[in-house]
DNA sequence: TCAGAATGTGAATGATTACTCACATTTAAC
DNA sequence: GTTAAATGTGAGTAATCATTCACATTCTGA
């Protein structure tokens, strides 16, 4: 392999850097995982090939990047919303934490989707494991005040199940409004309902 | 491009025929797309490269036969289900339908997982896309047994759920038994329960 | 102002891969 | 048994693409 450069010094550096991350992004969702190459990346960055390789070791590293980035601000989104609702009825809390979702998954759905696929087959899968875990604590902590009973296997399943309901709705270009987020919270309020008490 | 062959007049080409799509499944499912090339194909398959192209114009063709294979194959198992089940009570007409779709994504969770993304990526989207609609269509008939007041979003978002569920189970490496199908039984009782009566 | 460090460049390289074609083998019909 | 059609072969071709490296440009500190 390689050894890409040492740490950015200079301001410049790191508006290359993000630059070849969002265009990695954009090709995601444009093109799709085919047509990201790392000439189309430079192109799209406004850079030359040869800078992608000061700032990552190769073109999964410049996935990697970006996937840990969009995990990132998708757990801190929802910690932030969390905390916030602390104090609010059980309902809206899971409300708040539900529309967080899909507002994630909405903001940018083509980009979503790639990011699930490529995340699978990365070396990633542990890292991807360890969020799912993550949300799910998040998550629970919420459940549980609606339902006591709950357990962290139906924490995990409320998160699949807006997912899966999102995903559907987004690769069928339906918009994500109001709509979509009442039936988000159907869903989920409607499994809640159905666990069995201990 | 290039025109394959005219149409099979021996059995052993109709068995090559089957070889090079079950080993692109196979493939498929241990590689992932990037591990999808026309010699591993023609490989596992047992033949030579050139007798991919005596059946398919490309690489692409293959794909979306083992695609649209794989589609025909749920839908008829539903609409068989949902045949034998049309004198059942509706719980247990529907309970009949979310485990059918189960076991289908179960039978090779990883094949279905890529199908499902690269059915995005190739001109079959609009396929895919009517197979929603006839999945959501039968789905419906026996939803409304339970709940008159359902309607086709309702049913889409069913189909939608149960997979998403099954989705998240299956990448967590989760055996696909009793327990789970359980759960999926919840969220879609859970989520009929909640529309509102008109 | 200037040296050296940091950053940027893009043609060249080697590997991979989809696809072709001239030919070999097998089958079916008589 | 002979022949023509059907089927199978796999080295070769051209294109694409990740990565490198020798060099150019820009910045920073003194």
């Amino acid at each position: 392999m390689h050894q890409p450069r040492k740490q950015a010094r200079q301001a410049r550096s790191r508006v290359t850097q993000t630059a070849i991350v969002e265009a990695t992004a954009r090709l995601l969702e444009t093109k799709g995982r085919n047509g990201l190459t790392t000439n189309a990346i430079a192109d799209r960055a406004g850079v030359s090939v040869g800078s992608l390789y000061q700032y990552f070791p190769n073109k999964e590293a410049i996935l990697a990047t970006l996937i840990r980035d969009k995990r990132q601000q998708l757990l801190m989104r929802m910690q932030q919303v969390a905390l916030e609702t602390q104090d609010a009825p059980p309902d809206a809390a899971l409300d708040a934490l539900v529309r967080a979702g899909m507002m994630h998954q909405y903001d940018r759905p083509a980009l979503s989707f790639e990011i699930e696929y490529i995340e699978q087959r990365l070396e990633l899968a542990d890292e991807t494991a360890a969020l799912a875990e993550d949300m799910a604590q998040l998550v629970l902590a919420t459940v549980r005040r609606l339902q006591p009973s709950a357990g962290l296997q139906e924490a995990r399943d409320v998160v699949a199940i807006t997912k899966g309901l999102i995903n559907a709705a987004a690769m069928a270009g339906e918009p994500g409004g109001d709509a979509l987020f009442a039936r988000a919270r159907r869903a989920v309020l409607g499994y809640l309902s159905q666990i069995p008490k201990m």
